[in-house]
DNA sequence: GTCTATAAGAAGATAGAC
DNA sequence: GTCTATCTTCTTATAGAC
């Protein structure tokens, strides 16, 4: 593992812990056991180390909104669009309501494109036209997804079964029909 | 307006813009047009000021999860929790997540009282031995519930319209019928 | 209730040696 | 890639005058 690579595994598992904002480049040293010139050898900013760690989690949201425009029917949109998204915050379980809330976060990642990404996507489950309840129903479902891992009840639980109960109660709350298992993925 | 009001006041403020963590006592000061040992005056350490912010959200914490145990039957528990967690979060419409979700809030409010109350809540809102399906239910509803503020497209709906979408859609999702008009409240 | 002044430390960041 | 050393700025917090 390369040192960039190590200071990013560092970093994740302390915003996890302290949050972004209470993560400091000597925290991040400590925990490798170098100096903070160590650290910033390898990037130029925390703001870097910041937008590197969160990166691959961009990535997939951008992939997740392609794909999501390519299915076709609400239905099929929802169901695809809400696998992805439960897949994500599945995969950063303790980091997601972390990152998803703190204003040090939003303000540093509003201009990056995978915003954008977000936007379409939340669009593409509201459908065209949503009335208010609608819309309240893909807020609710946003934020009990991104806030899923928080809880210390499904700490212990297993990444699968906690996916397929995720999904379940996300496509109810939209009114969506889970998918066939033969026509899943 | 006392001067200890208006230091909460401004801290409530800056809370909502900026997280805790990104809230210095300088900011506070500022904003008051005072310095910054006028705010030590009236509280003695930051956590001070972020204890006594948040007191009368716990306070009502502490009373809903009180009124909720005398409510008789699991549906009329469930409208009665829901009920009271809608009105504090659209209260608390810009703060709720900031709060809920930051780190260093956490670690300070974990041994405060309110928290056994909101397990309390949680537990009723459950239901007696809960299978993981409710489980996951409410926990999507109380994050989902705690993040709705957040939502830019809900900034402008007015408070009344907020509580009774989102008192639908969170009863929707936990099974549980809404009141009727007649015996609500 | 508010002020000036200041301490004591931690933050992000840089220079330059090895 | 990592180090020591340093700079600047900001943080919480205190002392004591008005």
């Amino acid at each position: 593992m390369s040192a960039r690579e190590r200071v990013i595994g560092a970093a994740l598992d302390l915003f996890a812990e302290n949050g972004v904002s209470g993560t400091s480049l000597q925290m991040i040293a400590d925990r490798l056991g170098v100096t903070k010139a160590a650290v910033y050898h390898q990037f130029p900013t925390k703001e870097e180390i910041v937008l590197t760690a969160i990166a691959p989690a961009m990535d997939r949201l951008v992939a997740l909104a392609e794909s999501t425009a390519g299915q076709r029917g609400r239905p099929a949109r929802v169901r695809h669009a809400i696998a992805g998204v439960v897949d994500l915050v599945v995969d950063y379980r303790r980091l997601s309501a972390v990152l998803s809330f703190d204003p040090v976060v939003i303000q540093l990642v509003r201009p990056h494109p995978a915003m954008r990404a977000v936007e379409s996507l939340l669009d593409m489950i509201a459908g065209p036209d949503p009335d208010p309840a609608t819309r309240i129903g893909v807020t609710m479902v946003s934020g009990g997804l991104i806030t899923a891992g928080t809880d210390p009840h499904l700490a212990k639980m297993d990444d699968e079964a906690l996916r397929s109960l995720l999904t379940a109660s996300a496509l109810r709350l939209l009114g969506v029909r889970p998918a066939r298992a033969d026509q899943k993925q």
